[in-house]
DNA sequence: GTCTATAAATCGATAGAC
DNA sequence: GTCTATCGATTTATAGAC
């Protein structure tokens, strides 16, 4: 990794941690050039606008996650869809927690980003969005899940209460590992006892 | 109703849906008068600060949300805890969508508002908390809920699910009761057969 | 209550040296 | 690659008439 690198990622954690604290229009240059350790004009040698910026990191944020989803469920094997189910859950957590940043800025921002810029993000995430229809199908043919609601709509319930993790998890608390564990017990088995 | 709160109701709908769509620093206050058709400065006789509309904005839509809910809660026996939670979800969801700008708002800005406002802003959410927390400690020491998780992470991941709703819910899909429904039976009973 | 006019402050972006 | 210096555009908020 070159220098050049090193400091682009510098700059990215930096600007995810400040577009994530005080959104778009509200993180000035210099916030991010501070916690960056640059002076503001250097920004422009690695991006060529605030714009750009924000897209990368909303970009970043889904595709490391959706791409840590799909190797941990390419290890279960395919005619166990509610493994599947089960494996993708436990990662998205995971690595939502992981990139927390990154994925709380998604939460709050990719809304409010101008048309443009908001198609060009749709393209990932609508993949992401047909992943997980696509296993939540598999599951429901294969009889491993109730086959009475829309699935398109359990989807977003489910993502829902995933990525919002980003939002309440505090270091010192639950532990990655156990949110995940109690999101795979209420999707998959509700609260019933 | 007067002329004035008349006018400030439309004002704060306007804000709401302002702030929802651009965020808070990227919206003008000639966005907001625009949209209320009035001129920039009118909106002084009625708010003293764009700080001030947005605190009022964010207030309102945990306020009436919650409202909705305990009212529509209190309608269910004490006796029937189960009841009394399928309830809590139902309302929530059905009034989130409802209030679709103030809630969006309050997800997508909450976490960015500075110091002040949201320690106030966050008494509100607080008393939310400690209420759903009620709501699912009652259902467990009635046997009606499984009694192996911890509560504070299920409402966590519940609130998330039904809060974000109000970003996917399109007015044409699903209906209000139907995605309420969904969510609960999801909660309650999870996906397995 | 709502308007027109304007003051005051802020910040993204560029130029050009090293 | 990173710096100093600075331009230009934008926007909250206030003053004061009607």
């Amino acid at each position: 990794m070159t220098k050049s690198e090193r400091t682009r990622e510098r700059i990215l954690d930096a600007a995810a941690a400040s577009f994530r604290e005080r959104g778009f229009a509200a993180t000035r240059l210099s916030d991010i050039a501070d916690r960056a350790n640059l002076q503001t004009p250097s920004l422009y040698y690695h991006f060529a606008s605030k714009e750009e910026l924000i897209e990368v990191v909303l970009a970043l944020g889904v595709t490391r996650t959706f791409e840590h989803v799909r190797a941990r469920v390419g290890e279960v094997p395919a005619n166990d869809p509610l493994g599947r189910l089960r494996a993708a859950i436990e990662a998205h957590v995971e690595m939502v927690l992981e990139t927390g940043n990154y994925s709380a800025a998604n939460l709050r921002l990719y809304g409010q980003m101008p048309d443009d810029i908001r198609r060009r993000l749709q393209r990932v995430q609508r993949r992401v969005g047909r992943y997980w229809n696509e296993l939540l199908e598999q599951a429901r043919d294969a009889g491993a899940i109730r086959s009475d609601l829309n699935l398109s709509a359990v989807r977003m319930l489910i993502l829902g209460a995933l990525n919002w993790t980003a939002e309440w998890y505090r270091p010192g608390g639950l532990t990655a590992a156990e949110i995940a564990s109690h999101a795979t017990a209420l999707v998959l088995e509700g609260l019933a006892p």
